[in-house]
DNA sequence: GAACGTGTGTAACTAAAGCTACAGAACCGG
DNA sequence: CCGGTTCTGTAGCTTTAGTTACACACGTTC
């Protein structure tokens, strides 16, 4: 089991096997809610397959996403909470077919004062989510809504330009409601750079879409 | 002079030594611009008097500040490019009667390293601006501006409830316009729980001002 | 193939916030 | 005490986003 965990840091014997001491291997396999808001958290979230979604909520009930915890990634709010004591800020949901490896805080603590593997891990990921959330709060300041949801669109956009979700989670990514996405996307569909289908959204023109506001009459 | 710095951080005689090789201080008496977007960044701030503020612009030109660098803090910005190499994300300006310690950064990797003190005063840094972060992001998301207001005049007021700002200033921390600070202003001192003067507006009922929005008929 | 649930499309209305423009008060320096 | 500067107060308009309310399309299942 600690084979899928030492892709991700290489430690020293020791540390390995501490790490091999504690650690808890968690699986979902449909789409369930991991964390509650105000929860104590017991350790450190790595996601080893899936992702993890973390969220919450706007004043009338609808979900607004902060951001992803990918494979390879751990949740750094849960990390915060470890290094200070606090509880959880938001709501984390795992996706199907998600794998978690829990690394009790106890253990994790006396990782990070000895393996600079650990170390670096744990700056190099608060790091990014402050980037992330300074780039999120500087275009809730800087951007309308669709400009917002152009750039999520081509950045979330597949091969084929495919974005598979419904308006609702849209919606909920931008921290807005159905009906607004809905009247966005004429926008975007009659300027012919997307198109729209049950559950997906389809990114012909990511050229334009990217621009979009920038280059508008 | 690391006398100074000391006060923030115990180090081994080592990392003292090393630390105080390489420490450059920065005095600051008037207001003035520090880093702009898009700059190198050359080591880690602390600031060991006064107060730096990091900002950015809405795209119509106004400041919205991020957040306060305050005596004992670093500038956690500029850990990050440290730490991962890249250009300085916003803009910052040191108030009046501001001093800066500027560790390069080549040396405070190398503290990072050895000594346990400045690994936890990185790690409590970045997490505490983490959770500032996703706590103004949440408010955005859930609050209109009147709360936003509210909120930050009673975060912000004195023992004797006195905010000494412009509004202009109010609203360059709230990434809004000085019309729109003076209109909020207006429902305030309807209300009787805020009276307003030239560069100051003193909070009389913080009460009131702290449960705005939710107790209103 | 009828009924139901889920997702999308649209229109009209309301509320919030931003923008423009100006009047007047407080402060500062000569 | 006069003129310039900075700050505050107010009004009206515009844009953006959220809300309400329905119609219809697609799929599933019985």
């Amino acid at each position: 089991m600690a084979d899928t965990l030492e892709q991700y840091f290489e430690l020293t014997p020791q540390g390995s096997a501490l790490l091999a001491k504690g650690v808890q291997q968690k699986r979902f396999t449909r789409p369930l809610q991991v964390i509650r808001k105000g929860q104590k958290v017991s350790g450190a979230y790595l996601v080893t397959q899936g992702q993890l979604r973390v969220y919450t909520y706007t004043p009338h009930g609808n979900e607004a996403t902060l951001y992803f915890v990918r494979a390879g990634e751990t949740c750094v709010l849960a990390l915060n909470c470890l290094f200070n004591d606090l509880l959880y800020p938001a709501w984390v949901e795992a996706d199907a077919d998600t794998q978690v490896a829990l690394i009790p805080g106890a253990i994790y603590r006396r990782l990070f004062e000895t393996e600079t593997a650990v170390q670096d891990m744990t700056v190099k990921a608060l790091s990014t989510l402050v980037f992330r959330l300074m780039d999120e709060l500087e275009q809730i300041h800087s951007c309308h809504l669709d400009q917002r949801l152009a750039r999520f669109l081509v950045h979330h956009a597949d091969s084929e330009g495919k974005v598979q979700m419904t308006q609702q989670q849209l919606a909920a990514h931008l921290g807005t409601t159905r009906e607004v996405i809905a009247r966005l996307m004429r926008g975007f569909i009659a300027e012919g750079c997307v198109s729209s289908g049950r559950g997906v959204v389809t990114v012909t023109d990511a050229e334009l879409l990217a621009t979009w506001g920038k280059t508008r009459a």
